[in-house]
RNA sequence: GCCGGUGUGGCGGAAUUGGCAGACGCGCUGGACUCAAAAUCCAGUUCCUUCACGGGAGUAUCGGUUCGACUCCGAUCACCGGCACCA
């Protein structure tokens, strides 16, 4: 789960170096206070989770990483430093705070590494978590380290295990032959990424299609309550989008076909599902997946051999190739008829691999004059194209669009929605037929053939039977071994491990366990239940304790989990809906997805461009609340911005600002700091707390941070501070920027802790002016503006308009025909 | 090809519901401080025009709706992301 894999060393910039302490002032150590205050938090389990019952409750949550050797990339602080402003500035307002962190640590780079090294994934893994960890704490997080956890803990993914067997028990977990990705040479499966051109990434060498027995999960059983409950949550609608496409609903209706039957053969008939059964007059053949079942068996004697030559032919090409090559169509005519159920026409039967063994029934009726794919087929193959629509025009291009019916018989004269209606009822009455929903989302295929990864408690036994391991066996270790193996025959380096594969029962019967294990997507979708109740030993979660946090209040991460990720998480939150085990239908109520951190030469960050920049070395030399000013700052939290060396340093020039504007070059408050209020900043004191409180809440970091600019330059401006307005910016600044505000507050005196330091309220009354500035347009160009009495009669604020010298000139001697008035804004004078 | 998103100064970006385009920051220019520089503080900074007051143009391009458009509608162009023959 884990978008950033590259990097490299740090650009280093010399030229802004400056921030060293070696000066006579006493200006700003990052590096001391930093480190001080991370100490102190850590001592005094500061951002321990509260669950005070008179408190509401507020859950925090980032993706977790997956821990990779490469370590942290500016990147993952993005999403991490907005989760984390969120968690302080609901602590400081009452709330208990939920923010846990942990790891998503199974996966194929810690495979390729043991592969390749001979070491242990799991040693390996724990020291790239060590590194994230340490790494994530100079950045000031204010993570509960409690909770922490750990996909790859047999203590975590029991759970997992104990997830997958009630969806065994409930049938939702089934076995089914899938081709996967062969190389004979490498003898192993490899994934679709690594395989580039129809080759091994690693090795070059050749890929072959295999069918191979695989765990799949039936996520199409959800498929309508995935598609309706997107209504339910609070997400961009640009994600809901996603969701919906790759759902895919798609309303038609199934049509039996019988085929064509001569004395000798016995009666046969397939299915076919069509979104326009209105169309079935205008069907002029068909054509079944290359892979239907029933090919072989209809194939005449003459036409065999090209029909073998055929499907060969395709069982060669990846998926990728069989998609990238469809510009031009491909097929052979099996010899075989169908009859129209619709006039007894008799339709021949191709094949060919524009049609999806996988999506509707494998078998489409082609329909050339309304169908553009259908048409290009039947142009190459000088098959029939029969318009049954009105419009458009066959001989150049198929017609897709609505119209009155032609050739149709029953249906000559409606219109497509009629049309389909009367066809259906036609269809259902003959019972050849039945209205039809069908999904593109298809089931979930759920084992990998590899060693990292939870083993799937299943056990086959020489009888044929399939047992789950009993839940109390649960969890089913993966065993230890420094001697990962490719197996050879496909399946996962397990099968090497006979002393762990091979069981026998009480009465003596032999098994074998399952090789292969779960994908990486499996322990990231449930984790943030985990956290909600990490030690308990008896369930994955405690129910009440579930109520008490779920859904997840805020959850922010990359794009590019829209899809598979937050579906694949939303499918098992609704299984365990099911069967009690969770409080509500949804797991995330607001997402949100932070952009990417781009190089500063525009392009995405990547080793070989030479464009990545490391946090460590910007925490060196800047600190931790400059990076994450910064990365606030830079822009929308969605957006894709480029990382600018500039603004970095721009951004640790405010918070310098900040620290002078408090504390003299002895380190002492200034004196400034008075509780006397002269009233020069009530008026941007208060606009800034309702501001930046609107703004963090909105997620608009960066609008927030500029307005605590503003107050900082209006605070230059005047001669007294008064002590409660300084206090109230430390807490506003204090989530972005924790430990400077950490050390400003102990030095104005305060021995509580900051984190649970009320958050400021501002007074409504202080955000009204009494004058207002009206701007004064002509023709809607703006001629003069006006300070006037709040609320000013929309009367005389048209007369003093008007009355205006200045504004006269543009008047001149043309026609006044309109005033627009609107009060305290705006007047606008039409002339002609 | 389809779906989604984005186009605003030299740069990153602001702009409630259609009502002052350019907040804030970067960069640049000038001033103060300094022997000098850096740092800091103050001021200016969309473009054209004007000594100045002022005026004109301007939110990718073209058109429309409106008293009034960065904002709404239509077309076009560019870039980014996702999907891949889903019947």
């Amino acid at each position: 789960m884990d978008q950033f894999l590259s990097s490299t060393a740090f650009k280093g910039n010399t030229k802004k170096s400056v921030y060293f302490n070696g000066g006579i002032k006493m200006s700003y150590n990052h590096t001391v206070v930093e480190k001080k205050w991370q100490r102190n938090w850590k001592a005094a389990h500061e951002f321990k989770t509260t669950t005070d019952p008179n408190k509401k409750n507020y859950y925090a949550l980032d993706m977790f990483p997956y821990p990779s050797g490469q370590g942290l990339h500016v990147g993952h602080p993005e999403g991490y430093t907005a989760t984390d402003i969120t968690a302080r500035m609901k602590r400081a307002q009452g709330y208990n705070v939920l923010h846990p962190m942990g790891w998503d640590a199974f996966g194929l780079p810690a495979e390729q590494y043991a592969l390749n090294t001979g070491h242990e994934p799991s040693e390996f893994t724990a020291e790239n978590i060590a590194n994230f960890k340490r790494q994530i704490n100079s950045l000031g997080f204010s993570y509960d380290w409690d909770r922490e956890l750990n996909t790859t803990d047999p203590s975590y993914y029991k759970w997992t295990q104990w997830i997958f067997e009630q969806m065994y028990k409930k049938g939702l977990a089934y076995e089914a032959e899938v081709a996967v990705n062969w190389s004979p040479d490498l003898g192993t499966v490899v994934a679709n990424e690594e395989v580039i051109d129809g080759k091994t990434e690693r090795g070059g060498f050749p890929v072959y299609r295999k069918p191979m027995r695989q765990w799949m999960l039936k996520i199409t059983a959800y498929a309508q309550r995935l598609l309706d409950d997107l209504d339910l949550i609070d997400w961009p609608e640009s994600i809901k989008e996603m969701q919906r496409n790759w759902i895919g609903r798609s309303e038609g209706a199934e049509i039996d076909f019988d085929v064509a039957t001569d004395q000798t053969t016995a009666k046969k008939s397939f299915t076919v599902f069509t979104t326009r059964p209105d169309t079935l007059f205008g069907a002029s053949y068909v054509v079944m997946a290359p892979e239907h079942e029933l090919v072989d068996q209809i194939t005449t004697a003459d036409q065999k051999d090209a029909v073998a030559a055929y499907k060969d032919e395709i069982s060669h090409k990846s998926d990728l190739e069989r998609t990238d090559l469809s510009k031009d169509k491909t097929g052979v005519f099996t010899g075989a008829y169908a009859i129209n159920p619709a006039n007894n026409e008799k339709l021949p039967i191709w094949i060919s691999d524009y049609v999806l063994v996988s999506y509707g029934t494998g078998a489409i009726m082609a329909v050339p004059a309304h169908d553009t794919r259908d048409y290009e087929f039947a142009q190459k193959f000088n098959l029939p194209i029969k318009p049954v629509l009105q419009g458009g025009d066959v001989t150049k291009e198929a017609f897709t669009g609505d119209g009155v019916h032609i050739n149709s018989d029953f249906l000559d004269g409606l219109d497509k929605d009629d049309a389909i209606k009367k066809m259906i009822d036609w269809l259902a009455e003959k019972g050849v037929g039945e209205k039809k929903v069908n999904f593109k989302l298809r089931d979930w295929l759920f084992s990998r053939q590899r060693y990292w990864g939870e083993p799937i408690p299943v056990i086959h036994w020489e009888d044929g039977e399939t047992t789950l391991v009993p839940e109390d066996e649960l969890p089913l270790r993966l065993p230890k071994t420094h001697d990962i193996k490719p197996s050879g025959t496909g399946e996962s380096p397990l099968a090497n491990l006979t002393d762990w594969v091979n069981v026998v029962d009480e009465n003596g019967r032999k098994g074998r366990r399952e090789t292969n294990t779960m994908p990486q997507w499996a322990g990231s979708s449930w984790y943030y239940l985990r956290y909600v109740d990490p030690h308990n030993s008896e369930k994955l979660a405690d129910f009440d304790k579930l109520k008490d946090w779920l859904p997840v209040d805020l959850y922010i991460g990359g794009a590019e989990h829209a899809v598979l990720h937050l579906l694949y998480a939303r499918f098992w939150h609704k299984f365990l809906y099911d069967i009690g085990v969770v409080p509500t239908p949804e797991p995330f109520q607001k997402l949100y997805n932070q952009g990417m951190i781009l190089g500063d030469n525009h392009e995405k960050m990547s080793k070989s461009k030479g464009n990545v920049v490391n946090p460590d070395e910007v925490v060196e030399q800047y600190g931790a609340d400059t990076l994450r000013v910064y990365e606030m700052f830079m822009g929308p939290l969605d957006a894709s911005i480029s990382w600018s060396e500039d603004g970095l340093a721009g951004s640790r020039r405010f918070l310098d600002r900040v620290w002078r504007l408090f504390i003299d070059d002895d380190g002492k408050l200034r004196d400034r700091i008075t509780t006397v209020d002269d009233g020069r900043l009530d008026r941007v004191y208060n606009q800034t707390v309702k501001k930046v409180t609107d703004d963090f809440e909105d997620l608009h970091f960066n609008t927030g941070i500029s307005q605590l600019m503003v107050f900082v330059n209006e605070a230059y401006k005047v001669d007294a501070l008064p002590v409660q307005y300084v206090e109230g910016f430390v807490k506003l600044l204090a989530p972005v920027a924790p430990h400077m505000m950490a050390e400003i507050w102990e030095k104005l005196g305060h021995q509580d802790s900051l984190t649970y330091a009320k958050w400021p309220t501002f007074d409504a009354k202080f955000l009204v002016a009494d004058e207002v500035e009206v701007i004064v347009q002509v023709n809607g160009k703006l001629r003069v503006k006006l300070q006037v009495a709040k609320d000013l009669d929309q009367a005389v604020l048209q007369e003093q308009a008007l009355a205006d010298e200045h504004l006269k000139k543009f008047i001149g001697d043309k026609k006044v025909v309109k005033v627009i008035v609107i009060p305290n804004k705006i007047v606008n004078i039409v002339v002609k």
